[in-house]
DNA sequence: CGACAAAGGTTGTATATGCAACTTTAACCG
DNA sequence: CGGTTAAAGTTGCATATACAACCTTTGTCG
């Protein structure tokens, strides 16, 4: 028995399930941040916190704007964001020293709560290597870090 | 004049700066969904309802639960998108004809919306190509797809 | 058959995200 | 120096996401 000839829409919907990035990466992101966000669970934090407190401690005094020319992340969800971790004690949000831009500063229990994401960064992301593959692992950081310093320069 | 010895927090902070793959993941998925939910915003659709209607089209009357399972989406997210999904007439959520699943149905409306879809979506795709590198971009569907199917098996 | 376990979904709560509109004020310029 | 512009942030609103707790109902099995 024969199939339908299949539509165009059809055809489209399966061009695009094929090939579509969005897809796999929004599929990559779920997946992969689930892991780290399961590893960093008993300390308290998130994933995306996570993150952001490793480019606040090495980057002192960083603006929020600059921070989120870095990480490509909107001012409006990093002004909440950083509202949450001044809340838990992260960071310090200080008032301009000049200018207008405002410095992120890393507190003690910030500094000190890197040692206890290391090991569990350790494990999320050998986890996540171990899904993915070693190889695709590698080319992933670069292909992103390339990517970014583009953006970076425009 | 020297620099002080890095601390071993600043070690650890640079360390998991170089290889995070959360932190890249979520750059990626910040900058590339953005581009998609650029180009489908005219259509009044955002970049995560245009992938699950590409899936749901490919597999009528599929259930949220199989649908979550093959997108690693959480069932409470999906019941929440899926509503949203009806409410502006893209899916009908229809009661189970046997068992206890609901099944899933593209309206006309949401089958006509990929024939719209497909040129904004070649549109994006390309843009994302261009920042990514042509070859990275065909790594990350093998790699996704691969750890997709890996995940399925367990 | 009746009790119970498990599957499928929904709801409460919270974080992460982005767009649009707004406020404030530094910076610039005539 | 005063007026305008634009940078920096915040707030309102909406979507996407996940965990936990819950509700229903289906199977299952003694």
């Amino acid at each position: 028995m024969k199939k339908d000839q299949p539509s165009k829409i059809q055809k489209a919907a399966t061009t695009i399930a094929e090939q579509c990035l969005s897809m796999r990466i929004r599929f990559l992101n779920r997946t992969v941040n689930s892991i780290y966000d399961d590893a960093y669970r008993d300390i308290g934090i998130t994933a995306a916190q996570g993150n952001m407190l490793v480019a606040i401690v090495l980057n002192e005094k960083i603006s929020p704007t600059i921070l989120g020319q870095r990480l490509n992340i909107e001012k409006s969800t990093l002004s909440r964001n950083l509202d949450r971790m001044r809340k838990s004690g992260l960071v310090d949000v200080r008032e301009p020293s000049s200018g207008r831009s405002l410095e992120l500063v890393p507190t003690k229990k910030g500094h000190e709560l890197l040692l206890e994401i290391l090991p569990r960064w350790e494990s999320a992301q050998a986890e996540t290597r171990e899904l993915f593959g070693e190889d695709e692992s590698i080319d992933l950081v670069g292909a992103v870090d390339q990517a970014r310093a583009k953006l970076l320069k425009e």
